[in-house]
DNA sequence: ATGGCGTTCCTTGAACGA
């Protein structure tokens, strides 16, 4: 089974590098990150007629996940409320960002993790926040379901140092420093292994680029997107691979697809 | 470098991303 996450950068500008990106590695699922449409308007047709069903929790401009499967997925959620109280989760299920589905036995959560703009700022805060009910989320599922768990997405956060393409001024560079490394670490110790770490050591590997800077030509890149799996699945996964073909192309997303093979 | 690029919107520049 091959489990698929990209950060599309709006599902209605990179239709066409789907579609094509979907006939060549024929993943069973793919899980997207800013699609940046309402539900109404997903450009829905194209994606059935390959054959995925297609699981969607948009909203206008910003953020927006969905999940496209080969089979039918059991149990589709929207949001942390599908899983917590209402006043615990506040105002953290406005803006788009959690869709989670069983497809062959695995619960997926597919997340798009905020942003955080600059450290110290509102929006820093908000993401600790956010993080902080991601937490709480997972332990309530695996806590109270007896699934499997692939939990991947736009972590918008470098774990190490060995996912940057150069560390210089981390400790105050948004998506690398050490207050929401260590939110993110305190998710991870719930018991979740990161799949591509399983088979590649090395630094240089990234997935996400720069298009200010002509990053991708230089591979000034960082690795901010992942796939997390409970013990069995991180134990049975083949392979997990970042495929940058799609961020050569004309027009790319400045992400890059990253896959699991279990 | 409050910089560079790309996407969205009741657009004509601003907000946001990372």
């Amino acid at each position: 089974m091959k489990i698929a996450t990209w950060n599309v950068n709006s599902i209605r500008s990179r239709q066409a590098q789907v579609i094509d990106w979907l006939q060549r590695t024929q993943v069973d699922v793919l899980c997207l990150q800013e699609t940046k449409v309402v539900d109404a308007q997903f450009p829905r047709s194209l994606f059935e007629e390959l054959g995925y069903y297609l699981y969607i929790s948009g909203q206008k401009s910003y953020n927006g996940v969905a999940i496209f499967s080969r089979k039918p997925a059991t149990d589709v959620s929207m949001g942390f409320a599908a899983v917590l109280d209402t006043a615990q989760v506040g105002d953290l299920d406005e803006q788009k960002r959690v869709i989670s589905a069983t497809v062959d036995g695995v619960r997926i959560v597919n997340l798009y993790v905020p942003n955080g703009a600059s450290v110290n700022s509102e929006k820093y805060d908000y993401k600790l926040r956010w993080l902080k009910i991601l937490r709480d989320y997972l332990h309530s599922i695996l806590e109270e379901q007896s699934h499997e768990l692939c939990v991947c997405g736009d972590f918008n956060i470098a774990l190490e140092d060995r996912d940057i393409h150069n560390p210089k001024g981390k400790e105050k560079h948004i998506m690398a420093s050490p207050v929401e490394r260590q939110a993110l670490q305190s998710v991870l110790d719930l018991g979740l292994g990161d799949a591509f770490r399983k088979f590649t050591k090395e630094g240089g590997n990234f997935s996400w680029w720069d298009y200010r800077t002509r990053a991708f030509r230089g591979n000034r890149g960082w690795r901010i997107d992942h796939i997390y799996l409970t013990p069995n699945l991180y134990n049975q996964a083949i392979s997990c691979t970042i495929d940058i073909e799609p961020r050569k192309l004309d027009k790319p997303s400045d992400h890059s697809p990253v896959i699991v093979n279990l």
